[in-house]
DNA sequence: GTGCAATGCCTGCTTCTATC
DNA sequence: GATAGAAGCAGGCATTGCAC
């Protein structure tokens, strides 16, 4: 059995169709019905069922099909770790990350020793992100979610408290502590969907309460003008505030619910993953230790 | 009639083996 | 170790047979 044979085979399979595989693979077409011919009678099943005109793959078919994925996947990575090792200067780490200020900070640092690194950082939706580190387009995510996958590693990173924030100036601004069913109609001001929207909405049904959601609004900064203009009041994470520094926002504990939400690294533990990125997923762990410590 | 998979035969390349 | 011939195999062209 040669590797050529099942580049061909998985061709085939793609298109279910041997003269369009042929033109793909830029041969004959009698010499692609051949190779299939040969790769059959070589383990002794037929991979398609012939019906006329028309091929379809079989149940052996689809069985070796994944195989054979496997196999070239394998290989695939292989040369990747090869070329990794060869070209470690133009190495790229593709990210999945959560909208927070704290991502610049963390990739400056580890520049800082690495400088040779690319990043490619993306904002993917949950599902998408999901959908990556399956397929392997992403080396690690760095988000508020988990994923039910056994093939994904989760690592918490740190516990992120969710605050009030108000307005300087407003009537909370001097209370340490707020309850969440104490607010007493105070216009909110939302993200209009997504993980932190969802996460907020959890906060309200806890503490079985219906807020007056003044504004839906996709952008972080805008949430952020409005509340500064005195429009409305918002959730932030403790994180995101750290990084933001601003004096004119100022964070309220929630009392009542608990608010929080368990910020990870995930990556795909079947996934081959170059030494750099493995480095670079140390080196985040680490960081958020630190920056864990340094807030108590 | 047309389109498509399969077959037969040929060519060229690679690998193996024997000989020097 | 180098070289020449044999064998095996992949792939191409021409063609066939069959289904639509």
């Amino acid at each position: 059995m040669e590797l050529l044979q099942l580049y061909y085979f998985k061709t085939v399979a793609q298109y279910e169709h041997i003269t369009k595989a042929a033109k793909e693979l830029s041969i004959a077409q009698p010499s692609l019905s051949q190779t299939i011919s040969r790769l059959e009678k070589e383990l002794g099943v037929p991979l398609f069922d012939r019906s006329g005109r028309k091929i379809k793959l079989n149940q052996y078919g689809r069985i070796f099909l994944h195989k054979v994925e496997q196999a070239l996947l394998t290989l695939e990575e292989g040369k990747r770790e090869i070329n990794d090792m060869i070209h470690l200067e133009h190495t790229y780490i593709t990210l999945a990350v959560m909208q927070t200020p704290i991502i610049p900070d963390l990739l400056r640092e580890f520049r800082l020793d690495h400088p040779y690194v690319r990043f490619r950082v993306k904002q993917p939706s949950h599902h998408k992100t999901l959908e990556q580190l399956e397929s392997g387009d992403i080396d690690l995510s760095i988000s508020a979610s988990t994923f039910k996958n056994p093939n994904i590693d989760w690592v918490k990173l740190l516990e992120d408290e969710i605050v009030l924030v108000v307005p300087i100036g407003h009537r909370l601004a001097n209370h340490p502590y707020v309850k969440l069913n104490e607010l007493n109609n105070e216009p909110f001001i939302l993200r209009s969907h997504g993980v932190f929207r969802n996460l907020c909405d959890r906060f309200f049904r806890q503490a079985n309460y219906l807020p007056d959601v003044a504004f839906e609004v996709d952008d972080p900064l805008s949430i952020r003008g409005l509340v500064k203009a005195g429009l409305g009041i918002t959730f932030f994470s403790t994180l995101t505030l750290r990084t933001l520094k601003d004096p004119t926002l100022v964070p309220i504990r929630i009392d009542e619910p608990k608010c929080s939400r368990s910020i990870g690294l995930s990556w795909n533990k079947e996934r081959y993953h170059s030494p750099i990125a493995i480095t670079f997923r140390q080196f985040v762990i680490d960081y958020f230790s630190k920056l864990t410590s340094s807030k108590d």
